[in-house]
DNA sequence: CTGCTTAGTTATACTTCGCAACTGTGCGTG
DNA sequence: CACGCACAGTTGCGAAGTATAACTAAGCAG
């Protein structure tokens, strides 16, 4: 079977793939999207962003962002302000509703796997977290 | 603000978020989209199968996966054909050209990660493997 | 003012997905 | 056998997400 240290590339990417795929099928119905909940909670974290700064933290074109913010724009979730310091800029910012639906997000999205951590070991939680760490640290190398 | 100890979902979605977005931006090959390359190496590794249980392995409707398989058989990497035990059945197979981008895209996909990840110690290469268990069985669950 | 750069928007196209309506096949029951 | 139900797929439609490319607008030289 799976000797670990015979591809651990492809066995990572592969555990990655199908988990991210769970992720995806136990989001509730009429929640937004990925990417509009990404950015809402991304503003809720760090206050207003510019679009090229969104961009880059979901790593998308802006072409692209600049859609999913008009999307959340039209749903009353974000607003859209010129920055006074450089006209060209543009700070997005949530608004209360948006700020609520991040934080309800937030907590629907890891509720599923929070009840499936919670039956394993504090060894195994352990190694997750550790895990976690280093992923981090290679997806932003 | 950051404790991992505290909130190890949250830290893990948003690892596993991250580095599922890293992936698909190393992807260089625009050709196929990820579900239809997924099909293709599901197809390489099981040989035939039918619509609904590569719908199943993708946690996809079969209308989605019809529609996928549909690309796949304009491109010309998969064939189509009724299974002879059962005649609702459709058993999809790769052709040699689906074979062939099937393999490429497999090695392609998890190149970039391989070179970080030998960059990483003997220790954190096995938490990772360990990690990647782990994360399978709570997908699978 | 002219020209270049940066920030963002819009238009178009493509992939993926779910839902719903539909066809066609298999199978059991009266 | 005929009818009806269950199962396997297909198709059409709409939504989200993405990239590319062409465009506007603002800042910044010179």
């Amino acid at each position: 079977m799976r000797d670990t240290s015979h591809d651990l590339g492809a066995d990572l990417q592969s555990a990655v793939a199908r988990i991210y795929s769970r992720f995806r099928s136990e989001r509730s119905e009429g929640e937004l999207g990925d990417a509009a909940v990404g950015v809402l909670i991304a503003l809720a974290k760090n206050g207003a962003l510019t679009l090229t700064e969104l961009s880059e933290r979901a790593r998308v074109t802006t072409g692209s962002m600049s859609q999913t913010v008009n999307r959340l724009v039209t749903g009353g979730y974000v607003d859209r302000a010129r920055d006074p310091a450089d006209g060209r800029r543009m700070l997005i910012e949530t608004t209360p509703a948006g700020a609520e639906v991040a934080a309800e997000a937030r907590a629907h999205r890891v509720s599923w796997l929070n009840a499936r951590l919670a039956e394993l070991t504090p060894a195994e939680r352990a190694t997750l977290a550790e895990a976690s760490a280093l992923i981090r640290r290679i997806a932003d190398s």
